[in-house]
RNA sequence: GGUCGGUUGGCCGAGUGGCUAGGCAGAGGUCUGCAAAACCUUCCACGGCGGUUCGAAUCCGCCACUGACCUCCA
């Protein structure tokens, strides 16, 4: 299979041909969420990311299987080794199981993928169901003499592992540097060197999740569960690893290490990372705390908002930004996008309605391959949507009589738009709902329109002024058209 | 302090050594009973200083500002 694909590989920071290890296969792992809180803004950005990449994979004819993990334990509060389990701290502040957490914040998690229309990954792993094969990770790593027991736990010995490979490949870190930099923390007098980090930790005793091991009852590190997760479903060898930047140093710089270590050889030929989204310049994060769930998106209840914003005006808003670039998070930009975004879902629903005419004046021919060119360097949605805009130009053009298009080109620009907007960006009209009574209460608002034109037909400007502005003051928004009238709420 | 990035018009945000990004907002116009929508036209730009070049916002250097990571973070 041939494409011209091009992705960033953070391995080597520039743009690669993508070819797969087994094509039509493609083995894609992304970081997911730690589920010990509602998913925020930041975490929609990786989320539609690989989302937008998954799509666009499978739209080129790669059978790609996406493995996203739910990290449920071993996600230490403060320093990688040292701190709070976070699931563990959450159930005991709310007295719940361990377990009870983990499922209450993954349920609202897939509510949120599902409501930006983020297509659920081929394998959702969780930490905890895989202690046995970390347990195996760990044990190999042992074998090659590149960790220690200390104590009960099991460290990863970084300046051991960089004698003969290179731990600071990915994030462009220089061991020596660690070695002065890192701070040296308390309890943590286990470790040989700062540098080092856990592969698996004995647990104290008001631990809440622990399991057994050959070295303590205890639990797996962090980095651990993705370097097991993935080589188990993807392979010793796989294609592409996502995540958010920030966890391009420690998390997958350890994971490069583990798996190099255990399996002998490295096991990602392309890495990945999405940028993060800022608030007024400045990341937005858990430990800032300027963050804002995307619930409190969804509905407008956060003071920071002046509205609430529909799952998909966040999606396009996104989506508007390439994804190694930072973006900036704020009423204006995020209205702007509401709007853009119903602009570009008008005209699509515009299209369907079009007639074609014997000729086409409007130019629709290059789009499909433009928007395939804009999508095969680095995933460059920005562009695709300007593209998409220039068509919407082109359909408002015809649906005013200021243009024609051929049969042809019609058909051809709804099956581009199509695989463009709700293939590949994974947009889609909101509020689709199709029961016995949306459809009566669309009837209703038919019938009071109808009512209104009978009403302008006889000058009765009083009477259709006044449907309309009642209609407009609950929120409804009446067009008058050649051909009648046209209504959305 | 170290590493890596960014600095584009009122806002968000692409891109390229010479040719319109796009969206939102603003201005004028067309259409309309009035609106709305749509369409047309239009304003506003590439942090500063040098250098390379016929030509740089795009390449190089210096400076300024700013961000991310170096501790959990998507």
């Amino acid at each position: 299979m041939e494409n011209k694909l091009v992705i960033y590989n953070t391995l080597g920071r520039k743009k690669e041909l993508f070819i797969p290890i087994h094509a039509p296969h493609v083995g894609l792992y992304v970081c997911g969420p730690t589920v010990y809180g509602d998913a925020h803004l930041g975490h929609a950005r990786p989320a539609i990311t690989f989302d937008l990449l998954f799509r666009y994979l499978t739209h080129l004819g790669y059978k790609v299987r996406y493995v996203r993990n739910i990290t449920d334990v071993g996600h230490l509060e403060n320093d990688a080794d040292e701190g709070e389990d976070k699931v563990g701290k959450k159930a005991r502040v709310e007295q719940l199981e361990p377990m009870e957490v983990v499922q209450y914040y993954t349920n609202r998690y897939h509510d949120s993928m599902n409501a930006l229309n983020v297509l659920p990954p081929s394998i959702e792993p969780h930490a905890s169901g895989h202690i046995i094969e970390q347990i195996e990770f760990v044990k190999k790593i042992l074998d090659t003499g590149l960790a220690y027991e200390s104590e009960g736990s099991i460290y990863f010995d970084v300046e051991k592992y960089n004698q003969h490979h290179h731990y600071g490949k990915l994030s462009g870190r220089n061991i020596d540097e660690l070695m002065e930099s890192t701070r040296s923390l308390e309890g943590q007098q286990e470790k040989r060197r700062p540098v080092d980090f856990a592969l698996w930790k004995k647990a104290n005793p008001e631990h809440l999740m622990h399991w057994p091991s050959p070295w303590s009852e205890g639990f797996p590190g962090w980095h651990l569960e993705c370097s097991a997760m993935g080589t188990k479903y993807l392979g010793e060898t796989f294609d592409i690893h996502g995540g958010g930047m920030d966890l391009m140093f420690p998390h997958h710089e350890c994971e490069i290490a583990q798996s190099t270590a255990a399996l002998g050889h490295e096991s990602v030929n392309y890495w990945m990372h999405n940028n993060m989204i800022t608030i007024n310049g400045q990341k937005m994060g858990k430990s800032l705390g300027n963050f804002i769930t995307l619930e409190e998106l969804f509905t407008g209840s956060h003071p920071l908002l002046q509205q609430a914003f529909s799952p998909m005006s966040i999606r396009f808003f996104i989506l508007q930004a390439h994804y190694r670039s930072t973006l900036d998070f704020s009423n204006e930009a995020l209205q702007a996008s509401s709007k853009g975004f119903s602009r570009l879902m008008d005209g699509y629903q515009r299209l369907q309605k079009l007639t074609s005419s014997t000729s086409s004046t409007v130019d629709v021919a290059n789009l499909r391959q433009r928007c395939e060119e804009a999508m095969n360097d680095d995933l460059n949605s920005p562009i695709v949507i300007a593209h998409l805009f220039e068509a919407v130009k082109a359909i408002n053009a015809v649906h005013d009589g200021l243009a024609t298009i051929s049969a042809n080109d019609l058909t051809e620009l709804k099956a581009t738009m199509k695989t463009s907007v709700e293939d590949i960006l994974g947009l889609q009209t909101e509020q689709v709902v199709n029961d016995e009574k949306t459809e009566a209460y669309h009837k209703a608002i038919d019938l009071l329109l109808s009512l209104r034109m009978e009403a302008k037909a006889k000058k009765d400007w009083e009477t259709a002024d006044n449907i309309r502005n009642q209609l407009t003051a609950l929120g409804f928004e009446v067009k008058d058209t050649k051909e009648g009238f046209e209504w959305k709420l």
